[in-house]
DNA sequence: CGGTAATAGTTGATTTTGTAACTAACAAGA
DNA sequence: TCTTGTTAGTTACAAAATCAACTATTACCG
């Protein structure tokens, strides 16, 4: 902690993410909610699932950090539009299995599609090594606060 | 756009930048929020209020990438605290400057000692060029896209 | 067993944001 | 000066996020 003081807020950490976050997000936002009329949360729990296939309510709020609230309706939504396929556990029945149906699975894959040119594109102006590093200190930072709870 | 399909949605830049803002604002919010009853945009026009001193409402928009109705909002709240001033411009009297008041800028001077003390805390894991390059590829990110139009 | 606590997930009420339309003031050309 | 267009900022209404309370089920412990 120096005394000297030059500290400028405009390079404040926070600020700097959440602004890239929010203008790099814009574009590709454009993309699942006009091609697909998805919100973000529903695009984030159906690459989940098209990432690992197979998992509960729970599962998806605890690996991507998003609140199971927010979860339980974009589940709804997701699975009204017959995207997402529901089952109970016969072993626990307060639990339920959540995978893509074959509908799902192609918009998965068409936005990941999408997903990869996006990044390419937005990271053209970088070194490999640069963006790698970027990759590994963002998740780096992501991880820091282990939240207080996310379950309330 | 090579064939080989490698792409791991979970290193999407959009993703992991939405990701780590998210977590690494979260408890520099608890101060803001907790301790001055702001919002975010409250926190973002004062500061920017505290670094450039005399601007209008149109001037932080531009510079901060912020719509107009949420600095409405938030110049408004800001004002009712007495932590900005507003004075029309005589010249244009549909623009208004807004300064901050000295209990404003108290506040203002508070949270920027506090933000520097957790910037700190966020870069502790990094060396100081990483995080030299970390900032310059975030300011790029965000500048990369210019919005369509921000005033609609 | 029986009772308390914990967990998975949902629903409802309140807040906050986003979108569009609006008022008021200025600008510029016919 | 009148008309049309633009700009600064506000307001109203719809969409979405947040927070708290709720149901149903399971776990733990006497």
């Amino acid at each position: 902690m120096d005394n000297n003081d030059d500290f400028i807020v405009q390079d404040f950490l926070p600020f700097l993410l959440n602004r890239a976050a929010e203008d790099s997000s814009l574009e590709f936002q454009k993309l699942y909610k006009g091609r697909y009329g998805m919100l973000r949360t529903e695009w984030r729990v159906l690459f989940h699932l098209g990432m690992y296939n197979r998992m509960t309510a729970r599962d998806i709020s605890q690996r991507a950090k998003i609140h199971k609230t927010k979860i339980s309706r974009a589940v709804a939504k997701l699975a009204e539009r017959r995207w997402v396929s529901r089952s109970r556990d016969e072993s626990d029945r307060r639990a339920e299995h959540l995978e893509l149906t074959a509908a799902g699975r192609g918009v998965y894959d068409d936005l990941r599609k999408q997903a990869r040119a996006y990044d390419q594109k937005l990271t053209k102006g970088f070194s490999a090594g640069d963006v790698a590093l970027l990759r590994r200190m963002l998740r780096q930072l992501a991880s820091m606060e282990c939240p207080v709870d996310l379950e309330t």
